[in-house]
DNA sequence: TCTCATTTGTCCGTATGTATA
DNA sequence: ATATACATACGGACAAATGAG
């Protein structure tokens, strides 16, 4: 590993247990230089890599501002808005209904973009908003076999299943896609979230990829129409601001 | 503007004008120091940021690769797959039917998330893949009033507006919203789309932001639930891999 | 308003490491 | 193995933005 690849990992380490308060100051350039005994260039290098993750915002004059203890990560679902149905509540709770390994065949090989015949473990239930308990959407979690052995660490349900995955395997998410279509909501769906049967509802697939040409999780989510919209913000420049002090 | 910054924008033109065959080898640093007169330093600076934009692709002991003509705007649908339906397919022609200005009213205030009274220029019509002319989506096209000068300049519809607004007014895209909803076909854009009534559909709608709090160009499609799916690919990483030359 | 010290931004030169053909 | 080209790293200098006095 080069000199500043170890630093900004030294320094992102740091952040994420809390040794700078967010919102404060970070420390100079010229005392990160003196601290690990290398140049400027490796430490503008370092500092760089952490403002373009989003966790330090710099400015001449001004120095260097802590933003955030995690890197944004970009694949999250930015959940900003339920459509102005729920203003602005965010926590959701899952409610496993089902549990156990699936073989594929036909039809689910084709939603899930994966092979005829492989081995899936499986989650399936409802998710709910946190505050008030309504069903939001219909939830399937599907985790490729090699990586069923988080089924023991899943007592408490509240992380992202690929959160545990990253930790427990070191896998390093490198990409996600994202598939939103529209579909007749079915029967059986319909009657778990007290829905409307056949009407309008959003099918989310999301795939998640470490480096491999295969995912390694996919999930799908089912929304009723008329409870849920799906909002994006996105930002042209990779530089964030610090919010002002005044 | 510093130094890097114009010769950024100097190389960036240069892509742009053809000057440079996609997939083909860049000048080296080294050749570009010699004919800009700049230190190394200035060069990697610049190439950083036409790296950034996904304009090129360096690779140590390879050199760098021409990716692109023109920036991939983070903000533009990365049109991905059209779910398989289509293979890649992927230029679409706007056929306009309806051009003029509207005072927003109750309902459309909420569709677009602007205040009533408000006057937007609106284009609407159907969009089709150019190889095959299917009909992928209805499209509407909202442009605030301070802006409504560009429906002079556009007569030939290939550019998108925002494209066009950019150029004419000077504006910078900052931000862009995206939401995803699941509708009913409503009965007169299922006759233009000769698309079954009251199937389930996918209604995008689209917030151009540039600096302001209020959008500068609304735009909303309706895509049949069974042609169309939104896909989109989400990296972690900002930089990008040249294809392999074997 | 002006000056001044501080801090990041830009720019130069040079040297060595590493990936690729 | 060798040459090429980008990556990393050091050093120094000045510019520009900011905030305090």
């Amino acid at each position: 590993m080069t000199r500043y690849q170890e630093l900004r990992q030294t320094l992102n380490d740091e952040i994420a247990a809390g040794v700078f308060e967010i919102g404060g100051k970070f420390p100079t350039e010229f005392e990160l230089c003196e601290r690990f005994g290398v140049s400027r260039h490796t430490v503008r290098e370092a500092l760089r890599a952490l403002e373009d993750n989003g966790l330090l915002s710099r400015q001449a004059g001004s120095g260097t501002t802590v933003l955030a203890r995690k890197a944004t990560a970009l694949y999250t679902q930015t959940l900003d808005s339920l459509a102005g149905l729920f203003d602005y509540a965010t926590d959701t709770v899952f409610e496993k209904r089902h549990e156990g390994f699936v073989t594929i065949r036909e039809r689910l090989a084709e939603t899930l973009g994966c092979s005829i015949g492989e081995r899936w473990l499986r989650f399936a239930g409802l998710r709910r908003l946190a505050t008030n308990g309504i069903a939001i959407c219909w939830t399937e979690i599907f985790v490729a076999e090699p990586y069923s052995a988080i089924r023991s660490a899943l007592g408490d349900a509240t992380d992202p299943i690929y959160e545990l995955l990253q930790r427990q395997f070191d896998l390093e998410i490198s990409e996600v896609e994202q598939r939103i279509s529209a579909i007749s909501m079915p029967i059986e769906i319909a009657q778990a979230l007290e829905a409307e049967t056949h009407a309008p509802a959003l099918l989310v697939r999301r795939r998640y990829f470490a480096g491999s040409a295969n995912p390694f999780e996919v999930t799908l989510s089912i929304h009723p129409g008329d409870r849920y919209a799906h909002t994006q913000r996105l930002h042209r420049d990779r530089k964030r601001k610090a919010p002002s002090t005044g």
